[in-house]
This record gives C-alpha cells, structure tokens and sequence, in this order.
DNA sequence: TCATCCATGGCCGAAAACCGCGAGACAGGT
DNA sequence: ACCTGTCTCGCGGTTTTCGGCCATGGATGA
C-alpha cells in the first residue's frame, strides 16, 4: 500500500530552452516541482510520474517560477533555485537521500558513501546511487554532485556530458560547450 | 505504489454489543466507516487496517451514527444502513465489488458468478470471492447475500454460522438462534 | 446427487534481479 | 615502495517476477 505518497491531482507541464537542450518541468497546485528532467527522457519522467501518483493527466501550462529560477541558475546565479519547494512521491530512504542532495554546497562534490553516512546508511553506498538515479527533479535536487570515491563520475540519468556539463558551470568554467 | 488509497491519519474504534457477539467498528474524522468486523476477529481487521493505510493508531471512542443504525437493523429495520457512508482501501477491482454489494437488496441472494458479471468480469467468479472475504466492512457491506450457484453459504469471514443468522434474519425469520 | 478435475483472476508475500558503490587484492610498471 | 588499473565480491533499497491462495462454477463420470 505505501501510504506516504503525497497525493497528487493536478499538475501541470511546461517546456522550455536551456543549454543543455529543452528541459520539462511538472508542477503542482501549489506551484511546488514535482518533476524535471530533459526533453529526451520524457518517457521515463511519465513512467516516474506514473509509479509514484499512478495515473495522472498533465495540462501543459507555464511554470513562471521555475523558469525565470532557471534562467537566473544558467546565467551563474547558483543559488537560484533555493526558495523552490520541491515535493516528491518514492520510500522514505528515497526521500531522506534527495533531501540530502540539496544540502551539498554548489560546486562541491560528495561521494556515494558520503551521501550514505549522512543519511545514517553507511553502507548503504549503492542503494544511494539507485536512489540517485530515480531523482526525479534533476538539477534543482542536485544528484550531480555526487561521484564515485575514485572521483569518476560514473553515471547520471540525463546523460554523463550533461553532468560533466553542469559540474564544470558550477564551478564557475562556463567554457566547456555540451556535445 | 498503489494510489487511490483514501489516505487515514485519525481513526476511531468503538464495541458494542449485538445479537451475534460483541462488533467493532472503525470510523475516519468524516464519521465515514473504514471497517466493521466481530470482535473474535480483531487481529484480521487490524492487519487489513495496516495494509490498507499503513501504521495507524486507533483512539477509542464512540461511533454513535453506527451504533443506532446497528441497533435499529438487528430490531428489524433493515435499511437503517442506507445512509451511512463505507470508505475503504483495497484495489480497483474490489473496490467494484465492495460497492455492487451494496445493490443487493436486503434478502435476496445473488451467485458469486452473478456478482461477477455485475461487475463486468463474468469470468472473475474466484476472484470475487477473494474480494469478498477480503470485506473490511461486514454486514453493512453484505458481502454475506453472495452464495454459491448451488445455493451453498460456502464461506464468510466471521464464521457460516453467522452467515446463516444474517440470512435467516433479512428473509423476516428472526427464530433461529446462533450458535 | 456426489466426488473429481481444472481453467479462472485478482491479490499478496517471498525471492530474485537490478544497479549511478566501494573496499580489498593483485598485477604491472616505474 | 608507490601509484594505477582491473577484478571480485558483499552491500542494501526498490522493482519485478513468480507461485500460491481460494468464500467459483461448469464439465465429467460413478
């Protein structure tokens, strides 16, 4: 039954430009994100949206907010997205790991076990990483900021360029163009 | 994840006493009925509590609205559920039948194999059944007017001997004691 | 009439598969 | 010694798959 599963009605879909090609935002009622990710995963946002509210109908609209938070973040303002409430479905270790990703500073980078210890699993390493990887808003929950201990980047569901992409611009080099 | 499941936060549970033992019912903060069972089955309505809504602490209290409807339906008068509200968990396809039960009018019987196909599954007879035992909310959702297509009770949850009193009681007989 | 046999369909619990990991062990190359 | 790359294996939530369970009912055969 999995009760916790912050109910969801209606939400909406919008689509605009970034650098990193045309990105998809889900919002709430209450203007809060339930879902981002890239135009070219959009089947994979619908199946997330779907496991976690089950079935839902999107009406596209603009999400103001987002947007103009967008803008400012590309254009190097990196804290843009801080007064943005994000509300997710998913478990409760789900959870707790992407509450974590928004406290990693921009710039800075955590390892999959680092991540694990601060949520209280320190061995829970890998269970991370798949959590990670069912992030379902990319970049404002910042699971990019995670790499493995070795310091490769290992994977990101958006494509590993685009978090080499989005490491590099937080660290301030805008000058990498994405492929 | 398993959606529409009519989320419960604070629940009531309330005894009384009736001609076929001591009853316990469950009711939300709408005063709606999340479940009714017999007192010698207290542990299987508390699991089906849990797996419907997750872990849920019931205060104790009076559900009134239920207990004079109660009252007034074992004195006889057998449409004094008629307006009292049933809200359950469960799947899609149970929810069907819990609320196809409610048509059957007091004193009839249908076959499994015809609830079935009132619910647009002809083949689904055994899964009725299922559903059927699987009732949070006895009497008042009768799942006890459901007999075999050879006229046998076959089953209920709160024991056939029940079963045939409620029966014997709806046809106006009321001589028969229970056991 | 009764006993057997079997296709049926939804649900549930257990088990396995899936990995965006990481630590340890080795093998080479300096 | 040291540093590096490769391999192996245990880890742990989540999701998926699978096997049973049965409050049936219709067909068969004694």
């Amino acid at each position: 039954m999995t009760e916790p599963a912050t109910a969801a009605s209606d939400l909406t879909l919008d689509r605009f430009a970034s650098p990193l090609g045309e990105i998809l935002v889900v919002t709430d009622v209450d203007g809060a994100v339930r879902a981002l990710d890239f135009h070219d995963y959009e089947d994979r946002m619908r199946r997330l949206l779907h496991r976690h509210y089950g079935p839902v109908a999107l009406r596209t609209g603009r999400a103001e907010a987002v947007r103009r938070a967008a803008d400012a973040w590309f254009a190097g303002e990196l804290s843009a997205f801080e007064g943005l409430e994000v509300r997710t479905g998913g478990g409760v270790f789900q959870r707790s790991v992407w509450a974590a990703l928004r406290t990693i500073p921009a710039g800075e980078t955590w390892t999959y076990g680092r991540l694990a210890a601060a949520v209280g699993s320190p061995r829970a390493a890998r269970a991370v990483g798949l959590a990670n990887g069912a992030n379902p808003v990319a970049i404002i929950v910042p699971c990019h900021r995670v790499i493995g201990a070795n310091g490769a980047l290992t994977g990101y569901a958006g494509g590993v360029e685009r978090k080499r992409w989005l490491l590099a611009h937080e660290r301030g080099a805008d000058r990498f163009s994405v492929a």
